[in-house]
DNA sequence: TCGTTTATTTGACTTGTTCCAGAAAACCTG
DNA sequence: CAGGTTTTCTGGAACAAGTCAAATAAACGA
């Protein structure tokens, strides 16, 4: 059983209930930083059949909604997770793509500011660090 | 002309010395954060006619021997700069996609660290500055 | 329950990028 | 400064991620 009411999430954002959206919310939740690929297979895994289109459809619609964050490192097709409003970074494995969470040691959103911000109305600092992870380094040895 | 010696830099980094890659070399310097598509447009214009594909050869080759620096914000194209070795962060305009250098305020790369870091082994962290450009918030009002 | 509104399906299409094989150009050597 | 090697360039095809559009189907409020 899922970790999170998915209904309640979705009807609490003004969202129609349909059982694509609950099974990806809910599966978000469990497995985050899933690419849509991986989303979709578990989620036909779970109601059968549900067409990819949906699946980028139903992530759209939560990304706007707000619950669902959507991560895009350089290089890796784009990752979703719940843990929204947080303000919490990336640590992603450049030998295999990998993903952890580390919190904000800074705070609030924006955890950082320019220095020099060229007249920008900033909203976001993004932190995302790059490097190996542990399997990575142990299997390069 | 251009503002650097692309041939010297390119046999500093024991690559051959083609006209495609003066051209790019060049053309990224003069014009940071181009994506692939305007460069090879800008080099065409300089060389007559050269393939995309060697486009995309030319810009991995100066990007592994670090000529270059490949940057990709989320829903944008590669993008591409000779500022290499500063560790210095991007600006993005969520609106048209303009990116502005910010130069980075704790020093050395890399120039922050996870509290947490999982046992991954950090090479970078890499900063983007999610916003609004001037140009976007004047036409906004 | 009906009807309107909103989702989902289906399938073709765009964009950014890479792969392949042959032709061409740059570098090294004699 | 020619000959042979090695590397790069060309052109075409292929690929993956994601979008668009029209028709069908499902949610929800009256």
């Amino acid at each position: 059983m899922p970790t999170i009411d998915a209904a309640a999430l979705l009807r609490g954002a003004s969202l129609r209930v349909t059982r694509p959206r609950v099974a990806v919310l809910a599966m978000v939740a469990d497995n985050p930083h899933s690419d849509t690929d991986t989303i979709a297979n578990a989620v036909r895994r779970e109601l059968g059949s549900v067409s990819t289109q949906a699946v980028y459809d139903v992530l759209r619609a939560l990304t706007e909604a707000g619950l669902v964050r959507r991560i895009e490192p350089a290089g890796s097709p784009a990752r979703f997770e719940t843990r929204v409003g947080d303000n919490h970074h990336h640590l992603v494995c450049r030998a295999c793509g990998a993903i952890a969470d580390v919190s904000c040691a800074v705070g609030e959103a924006p955890c950082l500011h320019a220095e020099d911000h060229h007249g920008f109305a900033l909203d976001e600092a993004e932190v995302t660090f790059w490097g190996t992870c542990p399997d990575c380094l142990t299997r390069a040895e």
